[in-house]
RNA sequence: UGGGCGGUCGCCAAGCGGUAAGGCCCCGGACUUUGGAUCCGGUAUCGAAGGUUCGAAUCCUUCCCGCCCAGCCA
């Protein structure tokens, strides 16, 4: 069994699993199983495609078999090798793994090439002169059947010669297209005898300017997926009504017929999941790049800290279903939230510092706390944290006047240091200009050490803090939500979706303090930061500046008490 | 007004004639040196209306609502 299936215990029931059962039982292609996903490579792959991967490898190594890697490059145009390379990346991240079977519909431009010739020949094809405008015109409308082609009845020897002429180059593009001849009074429109191949003199990715004429996705999409012997081809919705054309060209061709099945792409609230609206994002720099950690893309959520196990997590328990549905992004914060607790080791920073003085501890003296690493597994152990008469809190965790319900620091009034003493605020030192608190005196009880005997007096709340003289200084990049409406692209008539984005889907926050031990952590490594959130090294991180990335904050209902409160 | 596909809790989603799983969110409460985690408890009669049946979310009929299709995009 893979890596990226094992961690799900009970597999939950859908639909396709139901179908691929049955078609085990009833020993369907000898009960072999066999998918693939197949991306265009004209942008980077999001949360959305992890649901289809997932999918697709999932439910293949479920029942000993191999899922294809096949990028579906029919279009030049729009494809790029920068969408290969991150497509390749992002996939293997997820912890899927195609083996050999690496493969591009433009590995199959001769086959697809000689199957267009064998329609031609069946009379089932032909080469239409008319322009796009006039395919158009003559295609109908969706209550009105269309008319022929006045060229849809040249002879198997004419249209053998035009078309061969299409691809020795002979013709201007647009000029020429090679059609099925299907049926343009079907009330499926696809069935109107759809375009297979159209004159493009564009450079390909791959095979470069071997080709000047090349297949539409419909002609090449089925056709691949039967060349690879593939068992399922899973895809969405709208090619529900393709699959009666992709039927009739394996049927007229009579080669392997796959059986396509189609769910629900995934939707998520707060985010768009729409390739040509990230790529606006990306382009009129909303955001910095594709791996923007705002960003639904996999590399976004990579650098954003989000866990492959989490996202896999997640794509098992959304569920597949025909139904178009938009899940509550709650639900993949709770799958980060569930893993990383598992496993994130717990570690102190204080993002927006407030300077403390124990006026009754020593001057030079350092003690050194035995703090644990994460409560959730003893095996990750203990480290200890230097304590000293100078320290940072949580600026958040004080307050003057205290509002009902705040049980942290304010005047007069108690909190625990984590894993260290209990301490009380005697005096509260401010700017004499701004007013603005500067720092706090307080006392603390020797009596209350954490682990000591008479350390059982009970306090309504415990602070992180960091020693000033060992803290060091950090950048935290905290985000939220890219766009604040839950459904940003619900918009009024003339109104555009990027009005939607939340202006504070970033914070930076430069002073903060964090715990010595970080100063190692590579690019990529999570943390909790206790009662802050979980945090993740990022790239731009260096000896000169550690940049952490909050991946996700902790539940907080302190904070949703709050927001109500000020309502 | 053509064709295809859907409509089960606020959000996902099981269920396939035998009397509504689960998860997320939310609300209580227990526990807690993370207001974290954990643990208990709470919340739907299945788009509507008829019908068949001892019995229907599951079968039939009609209706309503939503999504997709008129690219030489995928």
């Amino acid at each position: 069994m893979s890596i990226a299936t094992n961690e799900v215990d009970s597999a939950p029931s859908h639909f396709i699993r139901n179908i691929v059962v049955e078609d085990r039982e009833r020993n369907k292609n000898g009960g072999r199983v066999h998918t693939r996903f197949p991306p265009e490579p004209n942008g980077y792959l999001h949360i959305g495609h992890a649901k289809s991967i997932c999918l697709n490898f999932g439910i293949a190594a479920e029942f000993g078999g191999l899922t294809n890697l096949r990028f579906d490059d029919t279009n030049p145009s729009k494809e790029e090798v920068e969408y290969v390379d991150s497509i390749r990346s992002d996939v293997r991240w997820l912890g899927f793994d195609w083996g050999d079977r690496e493969f591009y519909a433009s590995d199959y431009f001769d086959r697809l090439y000689e199957f267009a010739e064998k329609l031609i020949d069946k009379g089932k094809a032909y080469v239409d002169d008319l322009s796009a405008d006039q395919i158009r015109e003559y295609r109908g409308t969706l209550t009105e059947p269309g008319r022929n082609s006045p060229f849809r009845d040249r002879s198997v020897a004419e249209n053998l010669d035009l078309f061969h002429r299409m691809r020795a180059g002979e013709f201007p593009d647009g000029s020429h297209t090679l059609r099925a001849k299907i049926d343009m009074a079907s009330a499926n429109l696809n069935m109107r005898d759809p375009v297979m191949y159209r004159i493009l003199r564009t450079a390909h990715h791959r095979t470069g300017d071997k080709w000047c004429i090349y297949p539409t996705y419909d002609f090449a999409h089925g056709q691949s997926d039967s060349i690879e012997g593939i068992t399922h081809s899973l895809c969405t919705l709208e090619f529900e009504d393709h699959r009666p054309l992709y039927d009739w060209f394996i049927e007229q061709l009579e080669i392997h017929h796959p059986q396509q099945i189609e769910f629900a792409r995934l939707n998520l609230t707060h985010t768009v999941l729409s390739k040509r609206k990230l790529l606006q994002l990306v382009q009129h720099k909303h955001v910095a790049g594709w791996d923007d950690p705002r960003m639904p893309t996999l590399a976004g959520i990579r650098r954003r800290g989000y866990p492959p196990e989490a996202i896999r997590a997640f794509c098992e328990r959304i569920g597949v279903a025909k139904r178009n549905s938009t899940v509550d992004i709650a639900m993949l914060e709770h799958a980060v939230r569930e893993d990383l607790n598992r496993r994130a080791p717990r570690v102190m920073a204080v993002l927006r510092p407030l300077k403390v003085v124990l006026t009754n501890y020593p001057e030079d003296r350092v003690e050194q706390l035995d703090a644990v690493n994460n409560p959730e597994d003893p095996s990750m152990g203990t480290r200890n944290v230097p304590f000293s008469r100078v320290l940072y809190i949580e600026r958040d965790d004080f307050r003057e006047e205290p509002p009902k319900g705040f049980f942290r620091l304010s005047p007069g009034k108690e909190v625990r240091l984590r894993y260290a003493y209990i301490i009380k605020c005697e005096e509260v030192v401010k700017d004499p200009n701004t007013g603005e608190v500067v720092e706090l005196r307080c006392t603390y009880d020797p009596q209350t050490k954490s682990g000591s005997a008479q350390s059982g007096r009970k306090v309504k709340a415990t602070l992180h803090w960091v020693s000033a003289a060992h803290a060091l200084e950090a950048e935290a990049r905290l985000y939220d939500h890219l766009f604040a409406a839950e459904s940003p692209e619900d918009i009024a008539e003339g109104e555009d979706w990027t009005k939607n984005i939340n202006p504070n889907s970033l914070e930076t926050l430069s002073s903060c303090r964090v715990e010595r031990l970080l100063a190692d952590a590579a690019p990529g490594t999570r943390y909790q930061f206790e009662r802050m959130g979980y945090f993740t090294v990022d790239r731009d991180s260096s000896d000169k500046m550690l940049v952490f990335n909050r991946t996700v904050t902790l539940r907080d209902p302190w904070a949703k008490i709050e927001k109500g409160q000020k309502k």
